[in-house]
DNA sequence: TAGATTGTTAATCGATTAACAATC
DNA sequence: TAGATTGTTAATCGATTAACAATC
């Protein structure tokens, strides 16, 4: 038995930046990386990066940084990026297609093994590698697979049923594009990524500005 | 000139999912609403729905609750959906059509006047009644439009040239969806929607249960 | 060794939660 | 009025930033 690796949420958020800025430096060939540049590269305060990686790792060198290679094998491990996830995609319209055949997310250890939707035209339809099967199969099928993540794209509406479904079938994660909050058992994680809040925060802070710029004259 | 109204980050991004319960008490014709029915319709302790609100507007009435319609109306007018926000999209791929024809945006007061791609079979073509159009033009389309936003849905790589372009042209605000820290002026305000962030964070919390249930054994 | 940079403690800052008098 | 719920202050909690002895 292990350490309880305990990681704080900010924390967490900001790992997937440190990971990228750490491929690029590789790429230059480089070898070791200091909490100083780290924070050019990503905009977070060099105190703030040893802090970060001091939560899972201590294997800093003083005066010469951190091993890009070692970190990358850590966070690779501590992000799940080595062995694959299952998801399914539920709702196969734009977004839904857009993940279905988002380039990256192979690399980072995603791979989607079926995508769902209840409009007759759209089943059977081939989506790059992923087919799109009848909605009304999404519990039987993701039981079979064993698949422990599903992707919700589908309106607000429709969405705490497929929730329903996709536990019913045992899924342990769930990724809500949906704007609603989803009511599920403790033991399940959901991620909410609604869209429109980045899109009110900009929208915000722009209508702000543009308020100053009239006070000023 | 009026009051300086500041408003905490996380406090702001809260502010949609207020905003989305009101909408649904609202078709229900309910009248007012309390902070403790908004914590179990969003999630939020009722403490803290208090707190928000109050840091732009003292209207609830103790014994009542809030009005819904004032709410809503204030709501509105801070995060800026009244007035519409013109916004352009660079890369016209799988999320930059999925973005260009997102139904929810318009209500949001998102107008998206042009998508842009360099890639020759894409540029002419139109999505919904976004036409796509060559990227050379983005600076002096974007200045004659007078467009306040650009939505980023290149490749990484690409990405900084697009939002150096999409600033000449004059915008203010960037929406970006590509994995990279963007070097903008000061006065640019920036909002990062990196996907691989949340996929990593769902992909780590199931590595991590999934090394607890076995440790149990 | 001298210089650089870590790991970690202490100081600051800000956000969340609890409590309650004010008031509709 | 009595009951309910606000607005706001105080207490707690957690995250960020600063500082520096330890060490490669």
């Amino acid at each position: 038995m292990g350490e309880p690796i305990k990681i704080a949420k900010p924390t967490l958020e900001r790992l997937p930046s440190y990971y990228q800025a750490l491929v690029r430096l590789k790429k230059e060939d480089r070898q070791y990386v200091s909490s100083r540049e780290l924070e050019e590269l990503t905009g977070w305060d060099s105190s703030q990066v040893r802090k970060d990686f001091n939560q899972f790792w201590s294997g800093g060198r003083p005066g010469r940084g951190y091993s890009i290679d070692e970190l990358i094998r850590v966070l690779e491990d501590l992000l799940g990026m080595k062995r694959p996830t299952d998801a399914v995609v539920v709702g196969a319209g734009r977004l839904g297609t857009a993940l279905c055949s988002y380039p990256g997310f192979a690399a980072l250890g995603l791979r989607i093994v079926a995508a769902f939707d209840n409009e007759a035209s759209r089943i059977g339809q081939q989506i790059g590698d992923v087919v799109v099967v009848d909605a009304c199969k999404i519990t039987s099928l993701v039981r079979r697979l064993g698949v422990q993540l599903g992707i919700i794209t589908v309106p607000a509406p429709a969405a705490q049923g497929i929730a329903d479904q996709l536990i019913a079938g045992g899924v342990r994660a769930l990724w809500n594009f949906a704007p609603i909050k989803l009511v599920v058992p403790d033991d399940i994680i959901v991620r909410n990524e609604d869209l429109a809040v980045g899109l009110l925060t900009l929208s915000h802070h722009l209508t702000r500005s543009e308020q100053e710029i009239s006070a000023q004259k």
